[in-house]
RNA sequence: GGGCCCGUAGCUCAGCGGUGAGAGCAGGGGACUCAUAAUCCCUUGGUCGGGGGUUCGAAUCCCUCCGGGCCUACCA
């Protein structure tokens, strides 16, 4: 019977591009969704945006343009990297849409009507400059342990001494927003009684295979064994969210909605497909499987259950929780280059690649995988090209615009072997042990190249009597190699795609790997997956890897360490921003009178995004006002007394602020990337620039 | 500090109480030539992190130590 299934997978955060890292979990959930199609399953799967909270908040802030633009750019990235993936969403949404506010309003009635919902007063540091509440990560300063004083930890804890504390404790802290001193604020906050939904989630998380072992374990041990604290589920403004509709000022916590976007999603869908919402979130026939990373686990197991229980909607039947991903066995680093965006692997590289070597290396237990690029070169091309896509190559030219043979020949049963095999294999995908599955067909596969080895078509061909016989041991061949390419298709959708091409039939179904096919017209091979070249994958890594240096802002430009400039510094620069081809003389070159000038003063320009007015002194009493865009990059405080370099003889410009009176040189792209141009140590305000 | 998980051949992993511990890749030797230097056959290699225990029997269960990863709630 046909189950009725809804899959999600976590909504990624709208405030950076998605990266190989977040791949693993939609790649997973892509194949497990493809997988419950092609098995004949009703199965949608729903992911959306996650676009609230603070740090969104600051970083439309920092760009200059409101959330809804800056969660919108974001929205569009990622959908487009997703596709280039080849991960097929239902419905893609986003938790600032009007579908999830409104679920938000449901799930939040029944919480005030359950009576959990409580108020607390909460003190919490401030940003006065900035305007906002600081969370634990926006606020560093000097550790408040007094045999470590580290300086420049984050709020929560030290990464030095590991001493846990309050942001409050911090010796001289300071705001990462602003680098404002933050004072202590006092705020009303909304808070869910969860320990009263204890005996609940006792009784959920520890029986009925709704999670895997390790993660029940955990969850008993670390948080079920004592009593839950009430959970805060409101902000204060400015916040960038939804107001609470009946505690004005306030709006939701950004994991408040971001769950429920799994339902305002859904809803999305149903309005645009005719289906009933109720069908399939207040519905036992309907399995809900979400597909999470290990670091969130508390949320989706604990708060979330408890969410959906209160408001009547259906528990998830599975929640399924895979590991972090290491690239070479270390955490992705941005200075070697294996911090790798999706869209600069598709610059380069077939996306059929990662979804296979993800599938082989996952596995149904929440361990962290490793993308060892040496591996994957030699797994996909080993694996790929060399045994799977080999089959086809191997026999398909000898059959190229003949027909199969009408009935099976002979195999001496290796079809029905693989057939079999079909079981097992269902098994893992459904377990989501994609590794074990992955290992079933290559196994399958070996059998395969081991029986066109002892076939020998290529001696076939060269006997004019033996001709049916050769049709025979092709047809073998491409049956053998089309059973595997179904049971990959929720892996390689587009290899099961050129397989349909090439037999005339396309993949649609797991039941078509129990049925040879015959008499189908086999049409002129091509090409279906070609071998990585180790290049190509080179020119990723390079491609990603960045130096890390701060941009101008507060903390000041710090060398990175351990990466020689040789070996990082890549040509990206120059693709932006290609190279003049005209060239000028040094006539030209001696019209622009440039000189050293020294930061006088500095302010904000009110009603300017991108400006600060700068007072520049050229020695004596000379000096120039310049209007000039660095106001995203540079804090006025931090120019005043430091020296760059003025266009002094640039035609005066009257700007809506005033007149500018000359530029200020400076390297990069804009925005915050912006570099000011300065003299080595010696020089003085006035000396020309030669 | 507390907790969860992991530690099996050079590498990536399977096996998770019962025939002499396995696969793929890498290494060595050979065959073949249809195929994207693909494929096929043979082969080298491990006191299953250390120690103790339970058992007729342990890589597999328990304890302990060592090493690694992660989590620890107003972090997104």
């Amino acid at each position: 019977m046909s189950r009725k299934i809804l899959v999600t997978s976590a909504l990624p955060y709208a405030n950076g591009p998605i990266h190989i890292g977040h791949l693993v979990e939609y790649i997973q959930t892509d194949i497990w969704v493809r997988f419950q199609k092609l098995r004949g399953n009703r199965c949608i799967y729903i992911c959306a945006d996650d676009t609230h909270g603070t740090a969104i908040m600051i970083s439309a802030r920092r760009e200059g343009i409101p959330e809804e633009e800056f969660i919108q750019r974001m929205y569009e990235a990622h959908v487009r990297d997703f596709a280039g993936f080849d991960i097929e969403f239902d419905n893609y949404g986003s938790t600032h849409s009007p579908e999830n506010r409104e679920i938000c309003e449901v799930f939040w009635r029944a919480l005030r009507q359950a009576g959990l919902v409580i108020e607390k007063e909460v003190t919490q540091l401030f940003d006065p400059v900035a305007g906002v509440f600081l969370a634990d990560r926006f606020v560093k300063g000097t550790c408040p342990n007094p045999a470590c004083h580290a300086p420049d930890q984050y709020g929560d804890s030290c990464d030095r001494c590991g001493h846990t504390h309050s942001p409050a404790e911090l010796i001289h802290p300071v705001s990462t927003i602003s680098g404002a001193k933050p004072e202590l604020r006092t705020a009303r906050h909304l808070f869910v009684q969860i320990e009263r939904l204890h005996d609940f989630l006792e009784e959920w998380t520890q029986t009925g295979d709704h999670l895997q072992p390790e993660i029940a374990n955990y969850l008993k041990a670390h948080f079920l064994s004592e009593p839950l604290r009430d959970w805060d589920v409101s902000r204060p403004a400015p916040y960038f969210g939804f107001e609470i509709p009946d505690s004005p000022g306030n709006y939701w916590y950004v994991w408040f909605d971001a769950p429920i976007g799994y339902i305002g999603s859904t809803k999305q869908w149903c309005d645009r497909t005719g289906e009933s919402l109720d069908d399939w979130w207040r519905n036992p026939e309907t399995e809900v499987h979400h597909f999470i990373g290990k670091d969130i686990t508390y949320f989706h197991c604990l708060f979330w259950p408890a969410m959906l229980k209160t408001a009547g909607f259906n528990l998830p039947r599975k929640i399924h929780i895979h590991g972090f991903l290491t690239v070479n066995g270390e955490k992705m680093s941005k200075s070697k280059g294996t911090f790798i965006k999706a869209e600069t692997y598709l610059r380069h590289l077939d996306p059929s690649y990662l979804r296979y070597y993800y599938a082989a290396k996952l596995s149904s237990r929440v361990e962290d995988i490793d993308l060892n690029l040496e591996e994957f070169v030699s797994k996909v091309n080993t694996d790929l090209v060399g045994n799977i896509v080999n089959l086809a190559s191997r026999t398909a030219r000898f059959l190229e615009g003949q027909n199969l043979s009408p009935t099976y020949p002979d195999d001496s049963g290796l079809f029905a072997q693989a057939a079999a095999d079909g079981q097992a294999i269902a098994e893992a995908y459904e377990k989501c042990d994609f590794g074990k599955a992955m290992r079933l067909i290559l196994a399958a596969g070996d059998r395969a190249n081991q029986f066109i080895e002892r076939a020998a078509p290529w001696n076939l061909k060269k006997d004019p009597a033996k001709q049916s016989q050769l049709r025979d041991v092709c047809t073998i061949g491409l049956n053998l190699f089309r059973q595997l390419v179904i049971y990959l298709s929720p892996v390689l959708p587009r290899l099961a795609a050129q397989t349909g091409k090439l037999l005339n039939d396309p993949v649609s179904s797991w039941d078509q790997s129990q049925v040879p096919l015959v008499g189908n017209r086999v049409a002129p091979f091509e090409h279906m997956m070609t071998r990585v070249p180790k290049e190509k994958l080179a020119a990723v890594v390079e491609e990603s890897r960045e130096v890390e240096v701060a941009s101008g802002g507060g903390e000041g430009n710090r060398p990175a360490e351990g990466v020689s400039p040789e070996t990082a510094d890549t040509d990206e620069t120059l693709q932006r921003e290609p190279l003049l081809t005209s060239t000028v003389t040094i006539d030209d070159f001696a019209k622009i009178d440039l000189r050293v000038a020294r930061v006088l003063a500095a302010e904000e320009v009110p009603g300017a995004d991108k400006l600060l007015k700068l007072t520049l002194s050229l020695g004596g009493n000379h000096t120039r006002t310049v209007f000039a865009g660095i106001k995203k990059a540079y804090k006025p405080g931090d120019l005043v007394g430091r020296l760059v370099i003025l266009v002094a003889n640039l035609a005066p410009r009257k700007m809506r602020f005033g007149t500018s009176e000359g530029m200020i040189l400076a390297a990069g792209w804009g925005d915050d990337q912006v570099f000011l141009l300065a003299p080595d140590q010696g020089a003085k305000p006035g000396h020309r620039v030669h």
